[in-house]
RNA sequence: CGGGGCGUAGCGCAGUCUGGUAGCGCAUCUGCUUUGGGAGCAGAGGGCCGGAGGUUCGAAUCCUCUCGCCCCGACCA
């Protein structure tokens, strides 16, 4: 590809609006454009590194048996209907009309339509297992869209489905995709970890997310020091941690409060660290309302609480409600003769000397001590933090941000259940359909990489990613040796690798400027100072290693690079 | 959804408080010089100042309404 031939528009400044990294350099680099919020044009050099994702996923997918199809982006409403989806997805579910006035609504993911298909389709043992897989744009009307192709409205996702007879064939594939999953994101080049992480509504099973460590992620990951465990800090085990003597303390002491709700006000207030207040949350579960503690510088939660509970579901306690069982207004809660059931983090039960609520407006206790002062059931109800104790061995968590690009999940039979997807087994016995489902972020992954492999002059593509393999750069177009140079060396690549052949009319300074953006792994400079020599210059972005060698050798020793 | 902010040339911004008919840098185009890390000089093009309504002799500027975009929060006790 000739450079003065591509839309390739780079910028010296970034726009204003752009907040991470990847979204920065992508708009920097010529590689998208947004056209709405959350919506982005891909212009020729992004579209090539999401095609590299794209490829590697493709391959990793039909090597691990899966087949490719393609499902419409337009759904008929009723196929959401009957999962029972319509309503309780929410609005990031897009609703449309057509001319007929019938509903339908924007794929934000596709388990209605292919398990409709399958239904259809699958009727016998024998045509099971299936893996379906599609890459596809998807679309979600997220509340606050941000950071580029990270977190768009529209996106493009490789979503699997699995189909088996039984439990233990879901099993073997899911592990067959985990691995495969992990070969994908090996292949890209990307720092990641598969982490333990929760299913949300769907059941006790668990699920595994692909995450790739950076900075700017979203998701928080608790990794440990000692061993492979690592899990979403919502999801994540802790050891309960050994009890300290407690002491005999003081008794309980009321103080004044006045308009101090928050941990951090009331910590600000009586000058005590976060750690020393018990939090009390007020929660309504389908058992009633119950109370759940946690201390003051922890983050509830709600998933253990809800296990923990034994709730089938469970949900902040209304101001109302809280009034009533507190006797006092949010902000004043405390354990101390509150009268529904108490669950407490293992974290609270050697608490003494503690600040709680005093259930009543505007004041609170001092000197509560929890294993004098009130009962509670003590169980796992708080995120891993920083230092927890790993359940599986004698290490400690260390919490890291991270990008989610991969979840491998097993739905078991909620679709298939509430749509009929039936076969009949060996038996001619009438059986639903057991299913797994695996979503790849196409370009999250793409933005991702970038978010790991970058520095100050911009991107640094992994070789797998790279829009291009290589760059030809003559430093003066306008030198005829340097001209011919280029132009022969550029087919002799041309028919082994991509190649980006700079042949614009720009001052030096600025296509170096460039190709340090753009990040393309192996550049080749041809200057005439060199080449009176008959040298060119061999460039890695990645290392910055440069070496001179003969023109006739440039071709092998650009392959000898990108092999390495 | 709540709070905050911003819409002025392709991009980044000033001008708005204190109304007087639009400016800077980068980019673009032309010419000359320059040519190994975002060149210099000279010139040129490009704006319904997000949109609608109002106040005024006069509105980018003041008022009202609207649309779009961005940030923070939405786990509060």
């Amino acid at each position: 590809m000739r450079y003065s031939r591509m839309l390739l528009p780079t910028l010296k400044e970034s726009p204003s609006d752009a907040d991470v990294i990847s979204q920065k350099l992508m708009i920097r680099a010529g590689m998208i454009r947004k056209v709405a919020a959350g919506v982005y044009n891909l212009l020729p050099m992004g579209l090539r590194a999401v095609r590299k994702v794209e490829a590697i996923v493709r391959e990793e997918m039909n090597r691990a048996g899966a087949q490719e199809v393609s499902m419409p982006m337009v759904i008929p409403a009723e196929l959401w209907q009957e999962s029972g989806r319509w309503d309780e997805y929410g609005k990031e579910l897009l609703r449309i009309k057509d001319r007929h006035d019938r509903e339908f609504c924007l794929g934000p993911t596709h388990e209605e339509v292919i398990t409709d298909l399958v239904r259809r389709e699958v009727r016998s043992y024998k045509d099971l297992p299936l893996n379906l897989y599609q890459i596809q744009s998807k679309f979600r009307d997220e509340i606050r869209p941000r950071f580029g192709l990270m977190r768009g409205r529209e996106f493009v996702m490789k979503d699997a489905y699995s189909f088996h007879a039984t439990a233990e064939s879901l099993d073997a594939e899911y592990e067959n995709m985990y691995n495969a999953y992990t070969r994908i994101f090996e292949r890209c080049g990307l720092d990641f970890r598969a982490v333990e992480a929760e299913t949300g509504s769907i059941g006790g099973r668990f699920s595994h997310e692909f995450t790739v460590l950076a900075e700017s992620g979203e998701d928080a990951v608790a990794t440990c020091t000692g061993c492979s465990y690592a899990a979403n800090v919502e999801r994540a085990e802790i050891r309960e941690p050994a009890l300290s003597a407690p002491s005999a303390g003081s008794a309980i002491e009321r103080v004044s409060t006045p308009g101090k709700k928050t941990i951090e006000e009331v910590s600000a207030f009586l000058k005590a660290g976060t750690d020393k207040l018990i939090k009390t949350l007020i929660y309504e579960t389908d058992k009633g309302l119950i109370a759940a503690l946690v201390r003051g510088d922890s983050q509830i939660n709600e998933f253990k609480l809800r296990n923990a509970s034994g709730s089938s579901f469970v949900k902040l306690a209304e101001e109302d409600a809280v009034r009533k069982t507190t006797g006092a207004p949010v902000g004043f809660a405390g354990p101390v003769k509150l009268n529904i059931p108490i669950y407490a983090d293992f974290n609270v039960r050697g608490m003494f000397d503690a600040i709680t609520g005093a259930n009543e407006n505007d004041a609170h206790l001092l000197h509560v001590n929890a294993s004098r002062d009130f009962r509670a059931t003590y169980a796992d109800i708080r995120n891993a933090a920083q230092g927890d104790k790993c359940p599986r061995c004698a290490g400690v968590f260390e919490i890291k941000r991270g990008i989610e690009v991969g979840h491998v999940f097993k739905l078991g039979t909620k679709y298939s259940e509430a749509m009929g997807a039936n076969f009949l087994d060996e038996a001619g016995k009438e059986q639903v359909v057991i299913m797994g489902c695996y979503g790849i972020g196409i370009g999250r992954t793409a933005a991702a990489s970038i978010e790991q492999n970058h520095d100050e002059a911009g991107i640094i593509w992994p070789k797998p990613l790279a829009p291009f393999d290589c760059e030809v750069l003559p430093v003066n177009v306008k030198d005829d040796e340097t001209r011919k140079t280029s132009e022969a060396l550029y087919e002799v690549l041309k028919k082994e690798m991509e190649v980006l052949l700079d042949d614009r009319d720009e001052r030096a300074g600025v296509k170096f400027k460039d190709a340090d953006l753009i990040g393309i792994p192996v550049r080749v400079t041809i200057g005439e100072r060199n080449l009176k020599q008959g040298l060119v210059e061999i460039k890695e972005r990645k290392t910055g290693e440069v070496k001179l060698v003969k023109v006739e050798e440039a071709a092998l020793e650009v392959k000898k690079l990108l092999q390495s």
